[in-house]
DNA sequence: AGATAATCTTTACGTCGATCAGATAGAGAA
DNA sequence: TTCTCTATCTGATCGACGTAAAGATTATCT
């Protein structure tokens, strides 16, 4: 396979397809919105058939899925950021929520899709669950850090669980534009999400 | 208008479609899924001809939004029991949000379809967050006989906020498969959800 | 070089949301 | 009652979609 593309008019064998459909999908994931992600649409925008696609990826779900996939790395770097950022053990806690909700809501359809794709699964993939250095795992380690017990395996879990529901749960509400006054009376966005985020015990007290 | 609608072949004119098509897609949603609920199926499942939705509805997202409807005031009832259910005070919290979560995974796709129109709106309709014996107002109400100071405004509306964050983060959460063992540790899905709801002060402690 | 396999295009089918002209029937005025 | 008006429903149609199949083109391997 060939690494990269003639800039003038494609050749008839693209190089490489798959990866030029994904980045294709989040553009217009981010441009156009979820609702005007079609697949015929991606292979447009890729300068390619309608049915090129299918070589590629057994069906739309499928490319999605590897869109979703993406997203999933995205999160775990935009984490890796917060808890670089070192202050008081339960400070910690909370701005990692901050920076999950911050994340959604940079890339709020993108933050759909991925749990889209989950859901449709009815499971969370692998390598944001389960693998060393997993989304998952970061709260867990941060958590520890923060005075969670890490030998009471199932209060561990319990609270990774609360906080990333939480941290879910806000990301999503925090869209609502009913709640715009109160993030103005609170000084912002960000204020707004410490507020709420420091009503709930695991983000206040690491546990 | 008429009232019923005869039990044989159906006449020319409905009796009333537009409640028909409303029930037609709540049926449809439950039992083929959200995926496969088009406003034609609607239409077919209503016995009637794909266009006929157009007289009452705008497009399908407006059918969508009348179903969606349905489904906050299928949980505020939800809400009522649970309310009615007396306890301590701050379990009265917690089972608020074991019967929000419980009501999510009872109906699914309804569930999802009702935040997906409150989305597109970018806005939760008036009747679930601002009106007298909304569902918004009924979370304030038990904070408030838990042992919140109906005072203090601000405060108040953050937990208020962080139990609904929180009760949505855990509805969508508790469908995926990997905390199927934990669940099985701790003795079943209430277990389970009590367990997680317990590790949020608002909840445990009722703010 | 020739054969084989992978990749891309073309064409096609069925379904979808949506529009519009025309058929049908209930409701009020004569 | 009968006529007219208006709301409701049907039928035909459009463009876009997801997907499949068959043919064209090119890379790879012998």
């Amino acid at each position: 396979m060939r690494e990269s593309v003639p800039p003038e008019s494609r050749p008839y064998h693209h190089g490489d397809l798959r990866r030029a459909l994904v980045e294709a999908a989040c553009r217009l994931l981010e441009r156009e919105g979820a609702a005007a992600l079609s697949l015929r649409g991606v292979a447009r925008e890729a300068g390619v058939s309608p049915a090129a696609p299918y070589h590629h990826f057994k069906d739309k779900s499928e490319l999605l899925d590897a869109v979703a996939h993406e997203g999933w790395e995205k999160l775990a770097i935009a984490f890796q950021a917060a808890r670089e950022a070192h202050t008081s053990a339960h400070e910690r806690v909370r701005e990692l929520g901050v920076a999950y909700v911050g994340f959604a809501r940079l890339h709020p359809d993108l933050y759909r899709l991925m749990y889209d794709c989950s859901r449709d699964k009815a499971d969370m993939p692998a390598h944001v669950h389960e693998d060393e250095n997993s989304a998952y795992r970061r709260v867990k380690d941060v958590l520890i850090s923060a005075g969670a017990d890490p030998g009471d395996e199932v209060g561990l879990e319990l609270a990774t669980i609360a906080c990333w529901c939480t941290a879910h749960g806000l990301a999503e509400m925090t869209s609502f534009k009913q709640f715009d006054p109160l993030k103005e009376a609170l000084g912002g966005e960000e204020a707004f999400l410490r507020g709420v985020l420091d009503h709930v015990a695991v983000f206040a007290k690491g546990l």
